[in-house]
DNA sequence: TTCAATGATTCGAGATTATCGAACTACTGG
DNA sequence: CCAGTAGTTCGATAATCTCGAATCATTGAA
């Protein structure tokens, strides 16, 4: 198991946050991050593979917008909200305003 | 030639339009759109194919992101800024405010 | 009206990326 | 130490991206 990579504020790129975004189960996971607080990866349940799952959070997590840490033996994720809204301001706001269709 | 594909405002998607966003070429093209109005295939001399650039504009029209028009042997593009507004209210600005590095 | 030039799309091939199931790693609790 | 849970990694197949070549549509000149 490597360790996760998180990039720092300065490595992030608007094209790569919304890449990140521009799917519709990585939208789903970043909408209900942003009601819940956190979430593991198995916490949705959709008819997707785990595997595939962990592919998109390592898309999100690699693009900047969420964080995982480790706790016992899952993996928990967490929206980085103020990093978010300090490099993009209003983004994240103007997505989640509209995404209530993928929750 | 096929006439071109334009998305009614009820058959665009947030994750479609994020997606269409999700790449540093297309993200190019929304901002200097978004600033000169107007343009063609060819007006970004970028290090890129004729026929890659045709794909970009296809991706951005399919989304609902921009709208293309005839006019002699050149195809107009133009920013659906009005419909986006619309559908997703601050999305655009948002965007448009830190891509400045793509332009 | 034919011909060449311009602007862009379409096609086909090779490279990149996504999805899945299977195998593996890491941790926890008997 | 073993079984169970949570995720990751691997390998294969499917889908998408990028490019150059070929093609289509329009214009303007011979």
């Amino acid at each position: 198991m490597r360790p996760f990579y998180h990039p720092r504020c300065e490595d992030m790129s608007l094209a790569g946050v919304l890449y990140a975004l521009g799917d519709p189960v990585r939208l789903q996971i970043i909408t209900r991050l942003a009601k819940t607080g956190e979430l593991t990866c198995s916490d949705l349940d959709c008819a997707i593979a785990k595997s595939t799952m962990s592919h998109h959070f390592k898309i999100l997590r690699e693009s900047g917008l969420v964080m995982t840490r480790k706790e016992g033996t899952q993996h928990i994720n967490t929206l980085r909200r103020a990093d978010l809204d300090r490099l993009y301001p209003g983004l994240l706001a103007a997505v989640l305003h509209h995404s209530a269709q993928y929750s």
